[in-house]
DNA sequence: ACCTGAACACCGTTCAAGT
DNA sequence: ACCTGAACACCGTTCAAGT
């Protein structure tokens, strides 16, 4: 298949040599035949992205297996976030570097399963704080999770390390444990 | 001067569109007369971004001018953040997004910007809790700071607009709010 | 129906040759 | 000393032509 290709050529060589040609050589294609499969690179891209959001997600529901409260539940999927990442690193980059300029529509399939990560978020943290409104849950979840995010983004980019830092795992258990806290003890 | 020309095109045409050739052209020159001014075109990212970096900075600056305590400081700092971000997403992502593979030694010049924004960041934080030790401060300004970092990823990337949320601004507020009062709580 | 291979308009980078 | 322009090895994309 296809993206498995693409798979391996971004874990491999890195996204800039994730080429339609490079694709193609490496299925035994020519590079035009390519466009039977994908409508252009985008939509390579984009296929690719959402086969990684899939790898990713079945990552943290194994992590998540066992998880005795909310807390730990939200700790441990902070860790497969950053774990993961780590591990593919071109490919999980290419899900947030993808689309730079032209606002491209993206397809609701890809943005469903960045959704539901959200939607795992907001159930644990709704656990937490039984009482509150859904929409303020939700908004906490993408404040929480975006902060989870940018940690991973700084560590995987090496702009954490300027000046020797914590490792970025502590990073995200520091920021996820103040957070809870702070939540808790607002409402 | 070249980088005016480069920041020009990435804020009209986007970063695909920055190429060596386009810059040349836009200040008159050939191409190959490029490579008289920059080693190749990751040096010419690389000093681009500088300059990008110190506008960032001027805009923090400004908005921190005048703020009563360091609770509103970090506010205002992410206001401005996430501000400048959205006025020039292209130059601003482009600083996150250079250096896909290759493990590029970043100069220190550009690593040295980046620890400054994250000890202004610390600076306040250890206003609020004076008796922290200042290792842990650090650790607490690069776990803050990462994560206003990732809304702002996410915002600027249209990753959050899923699902209709809040704006980015009160998430940044609401992330660094709630942390503020763990951090104090805890401490 | 599916694939090739040539073509077109682009890239980054180098380097002899000009002034 | 500074710049050009051609060259090389690449890109994405299209499309006639083949099987």
């Amino acid at each position: 298949m296809a993206l498995d290709a693409a798979a391996a050529l971004l874990e491999e060589q890195g996204p800039e040599r994730l080429t339609t040609r490079a694709v193609a050589g490496r299925i035994g294609y020519t590079a035009g035949s390519l466009y039977f499969l994908f409508r252009n690179r985008d939509d390579l891209v984009l296929q690719t992205n959402e086969r990684t959001l899939d790898e990713l997600r079945a990552g943290i529901d194994s992590a998540l297996a066992d998880c005795p409260t909310p807390r730990a539940a939200l700790l441990a999927m902070g860790r497969a976030y950053l774990s993961f990442a780590a591990a593919h690193p071109a490919r999980w980059r290419l899900i947030f570097e993808h689309g730079l300029h032209e606002p491209i529509e993206l397809p609701a399939s890809l943005t469903n399963k960045i959704d539901e990560l959200f939607g795992l978020v907001a159930g644990y943290l709704a656990a937490l704080t039984p009482e509150r409104d859904p929409h303020a849950v939700r908004r906490s979840a993408q404040s929480l999770w975006g902060g989870v995010h940018g940690i991973t983004v700084l560590a995987v980019t090496g702009k954490l390390e300027v000046g020797g830092s914590d490792p970025a795992e502590s990073l995200i258990q520091d920021l996820i444990g103040h957070y809870l806290v702070g939540l808790v003890q607002l409402t």
